[in-house]
DNA sequence: ACAAGAGGTCGAACCGGTTCGACATCGGGA
DNA sequence: TCCCGATGTCGAACCGGTTCGACCTCTTGT
């Protein structure tokens, strides 16, 4: 069932069909009526190779996910299908590509063969082989995090400084005066994963205008890590009263310490950060955290995408978000030794 | 730079460069070395949309996840990069489709545009339509799960009845009268989740059979929902020793909910399931439960649609999968009242 | 010495769309 | 009345690959 088909049945010539079907030249309504009658009759569907080639565009987003070994985060999961629906809205579809390992066949794929029309990358560093790749492909990006110079490049990311820096503040006005920031792992940090970086840096600085002392410690993404992170970090700095996180898988295994250690929260200990609203309500107790929305970094991501897509010349525009600190309960004041 | 560009400055055909690519015919070796000089002096890729065209077919297979809105389990996350890291190791890549709720046209899209050369189906119910659809348009597809007909179509799929009757006779065997199935939602059973209903009905089986006492409760995949659910059954069946579970997502709930209780596992209560190994193991204590082998099951999985590409006619095959139940300790004699 | 066959290359057709230029028809304004 | 522009349609070229048939040039076997 190809356009010629069409054409032959409804006794007109194949671009006339095109036309038909794209409306960019004016069809006669008798015409455009018999057109869409043998359409329908036959169920006919443009091949999307045939229009992708003479087109010059896909209208095929290519998504780079971290690999499967390194296990997806529940946030993770939620912006990949975010992006997907998000591109769908826009009749745009979504290839996926693994990255980092042994996948760099299926990213030079993606990049090199025109099977995309621009790109999302997800757990960007700062500074990035394949972002350079990209640029020196001419392929439109938009990255997840921002890298070096902000104003280069087109990105959507989540104000972590400024978060960090509010968490660290709304501890220190509930008198705590020794806190610590349970970071993600020590891996992503020595990679140069930016969020991890702009956390440590902000939570470090905020504390020491607030006059409280900080600690620091990166934690792999799983709950025995997390586990493990908080009891050393009782047996480390036993006057901690206060933790601020952006790792999220690794909270179960903080939870489980803290009820082994027989810590109330937030009776005794206060636990705050950056954590997806639905994990943070479904921490005991629900947790004060600023939430990590990703819906709208995936619609934001899509929308900047297109624009870029649309005029390759376009200057590079961004979006950090900074969502609201949601005051569950899970943050309380210091009390008196 | 397109195939006639090399083919130009090599001072060959084009179709001379493209058999030098295929090694469909004989090239001297002298032209195939002036063809590859050229070809990594300019970073020639073939254009992916162009050779679509022409060989008919994509090298991409579709993967039809749930919609955002019902948020992917951990589990499926790890199936959904399991399938891009073995489409990957076959060069082929993967476009993602939303279905359900009002995603129609981005499934339609794909299944119609002739996008794919496959698809593979997450999350399928006994009579689907998606199925139907399939079917109908001619494309080659395994789903995950299995549908009326098990041996009219291609599918792979974990043995639920037989996991859940072997939990069953270990509970029996440890001396356990009364137990429970918490099984998954209410509306997932009543759209015919084959999982689910296998589950049930295996888990009723099974218990007559032993000669004890067998409830089934719904839970929805929130760790909410697991706690409100043991709870109830808490108080419906007080007499309840152990459970048995398919509901990865409720896990946090019930642990917490047994906590509350202030029930002991597995001294005071034993908890068993089919539930992927991760999972299981950050448990507390570790789950005596089978795995949920979401890796193997993307493998063979898009092994299977390979083989089904590769020869149209070939009469369906299927692989079911029985992983063994690892002994953790979640399980323990019931101890007598 | 010659036919057969293998190796190597080319031109042309084809995949299924889009788009450009040309042409025919018709109505309206000068 | 004549010319112009808008409307509607067509044929052909093009996007960038693959593949088929044909052709030429060597080997090789008889």
């Amino acid at each position: 069932m190809n356009i010629g088909e069409i054409a032959k049945r409804a006794g007109v010539s194949r671009s006339t069909v095109s036309y038909a079907l794209s409306g960019k030249r004016p069809v006669s309504t008798a015409t455009a009526q018999r057109i869409n009658d043998v359409i329908d009759e036959l169920g006919y569907r443009p091949n999307a190779s045939a229009r992708a080639l003479a087109e010059g565009r896909t209208r095929t987003f290519g998504l780079v996910i971290p690999p499967a070994s390194a296990r997806l985060t529940d946030v993770q999961l939620a912006f990949v299908a975010s992006v997907v629906e998000a591109a769908a809205a826009h009749d745009h579809d979504v290839l996926l590509s693994p990255s980092g390992g042994d996948h760099d066949r299926s990213f030079e794929r993606i990049v090199t063969g025109r099977r995309v029309d621009g790109v999302i990358l997800m757990e960007i560093l700062l500074q990035d082989p394949r972002v350079e790749r990209l640029t020196s492909a001419g392929l439109p990006f938009v990255t997840i995090g921002h890298v070096e110079d902000p104003a280069a490049s087109w990105w959507v990311d989540v104000d972590y400084a400024g978060l960090i820096t509010r968490c660290v503040r709304h501890l220190a006005d509930l008198g705590h005066s020794d806190v610590v920031l349970i970071n993600r792992s020590d891996e992503l940090v020595a990679a140069g994963y930016g969020p991890a970086l702009r956390a440590t840096t902000a939570f470090a600085e905020t504390a020491r205008e607030c006059g409280i002392t900080a600690h620091t410690v990166c934690c792999a993404d799983e709950p025995a890590a997390g586990q493990a992170c908080f009891e050393e970090i009782r047996t480390r700095w036993p006057e901690v009263t206060a933790a601020v996180t952006i790792n999220e898988a690794a909270l179960p295994g903080v939870q489980r310490a803290l009820h082994r250690a027989g810590l109330d929260v937030p009776r005794d200990f206060s636990l705050t950060g950056v954590i997806a609203d639905r994990l943070a309500e479904d921490f005991h107790p629900p947790l004060t955290a600023a939430d990590v929305p990703a819906g709208d970094m995936a619609r934001l991501a899509v929308g900047l995408l297109l624009e870029q897509i649309g005029d390759a010349s376009a200057t590079p525009r961004h979006s950090m978000l900074a969502p609201p600190i949601t005051l569950r309960s899970s943050t309380g004041a210091r009390r008196r030794a």
